[in-house]
DNA sequence: TAACGATAGTGTATCGGTTACACTTTCGCA
DNA sequence: TGCGAAAGTGTAACCGATACACTATCGTTA
């Protein structure tokens, strides 16, 4: 593909990266995880997971393997979210970059730090440090879109364990949506969407009633209602 | 820039194109604008409108441009959709095609031949022809984006003229969701959302009672409902 | 071992937005 | 002046969403 390197005089290229946005619950809050950059531009700073995209490789694949690269953390749900490309986004180069958004129950979370990133760590969404580059932005793009998604999806249920109780799918909608939700209501809606089944065990979980305990009907897909 | 061009050795950039879907409501039935290409690959076929972003150029702006200079149509309703980027999708080089949306109102649309384009024309969704790429995705994606926020936004308010009836605003969204709508349901409708104000005038279109002639009161901004 | 604290689990009545539905008005034209 | 054609208008039924309070079952402790 010598014809690309040509092109490079006469129509320069723009870099492509890939960013992601993750989130999940954790310690009763939603958290985003940010990786603490060793090198210029930002250096120090803490910024999304993500990177350039490899010549022979989807934008998905690269937003997956960043991700597993610099975090550790694979398998999750992904969605591509927006491309951010204003001109000044980045001091080194033109740099046009895919934006992802993943969800993932927090238990599955595994960090390491990868070679790209000195150190890799979650913030409460509503604590988050200076961030490098544009990535302010982009995380609050997420935020809106999966603020958004809770009315008409099932997205949320992303944040479940492999099985899950009635009330912690609810503590996960009341902590997405900060407020408190009725709970005969939630329940009635839960089980009318036809989205989780019983796994026919009990969970102990303190002194009380054990708590029923469900799983998903299908994982690996969301569901849009209405 | 020079770091852009020792880049291209090191890590080959991509090129980055938009490509832009533009919608309108003509003779009874949603249209979509084509272009024939001219050089090749895929001479002689029809795709979108869209070209090569230059390295200094916002996305909003490249999308803006190649619109006006393929197509001579300009100052509609833009909104990033998606981003495509398959290894394969262009078989002259590794390309990331940013896609947009447009909407506008039939008679603000004046097409002219521009150079990169032979020939510039409206096709009935329901009756694309072949197309370079995967245009043909990015189409219907298009196209599901535009269903599913009829729902949930004023954005087919986008379709409209300056002035026009509620009859014709009615018919809008026939032809959208491809069924009759009830008369005054719909028009109990359009009238409670605020988006729309008298000018005081009557239409004559015909032997029968004038309707009466409304303007949106914000033309620039769609709305989300609920 | 009985009382208590804590979470699980359950049903009904009301409200509000959505839908279904038919006739009168006003024009142009024959 | 009567006829065809689109403009314009209100009400009742329906349905999904909401508000709301008590019993069940466990572990712990007095």
């Amino acid at each position: 593909m010598s014809r690309n390197v040509d092109h490079c005089y006469a129509y320069p290229h723009p870099a492509v990266t890939t960013d992601v946005v993750v989130f999940t619950i954790r310690d009763e809050r939603l958290q985003t995880l940010l990786i603490r950059r060793v090198g210029p531009p930002f250096e120090g700073c803490w910024a999304l997971p993500g990177g350039f995209l490899d010549i022979d490789e989807d934008l998905d694949r690269c937003a997956a393997r960043e991700l597993r690269e610099e975090t550790g953390v694979a398998d999750l749900y992904l969605e591509q979210l927006c491309t951010f490309g204003a001109v000044d986004r980045d001091p080194r180069e033109r740099v046009i970059s895919v934006a992802y958004f993943a969800l993932a129950p927090a238990a599955r979370l595994q960090l390491k730090a990868g070679d790209d990133a000195a150190d890799a760590a979650w913030f409460p969404f509503h604590a988050l440090p200076p961030l490098a580059f544009d990535h302010d932005r982009i995380i609050h793009t997420a935020h809106e879109r999966l603020v958004s998604k809770l009315d008409y999806s099932t997205i949320a249920f992303q944040f479940l364990p492999e099985t899950f109780t009635l009330s912690e799918l609810q503590r996960i909608y009341e902590i997405l949506v900060d407020a408190p939700i009725d709970k005969r209501n939630f329940r009635k809606w839960a089980l009318a969407i036809q989205q989780v089944e019983e796994t026919g065990e009990l969970r102990r979980h303190g002194s009380h009633r054990p708590a029923r305990v469900y799983r998903l009907t299908d994982r690996n897909r969301i569901t849009y209602l209405k």
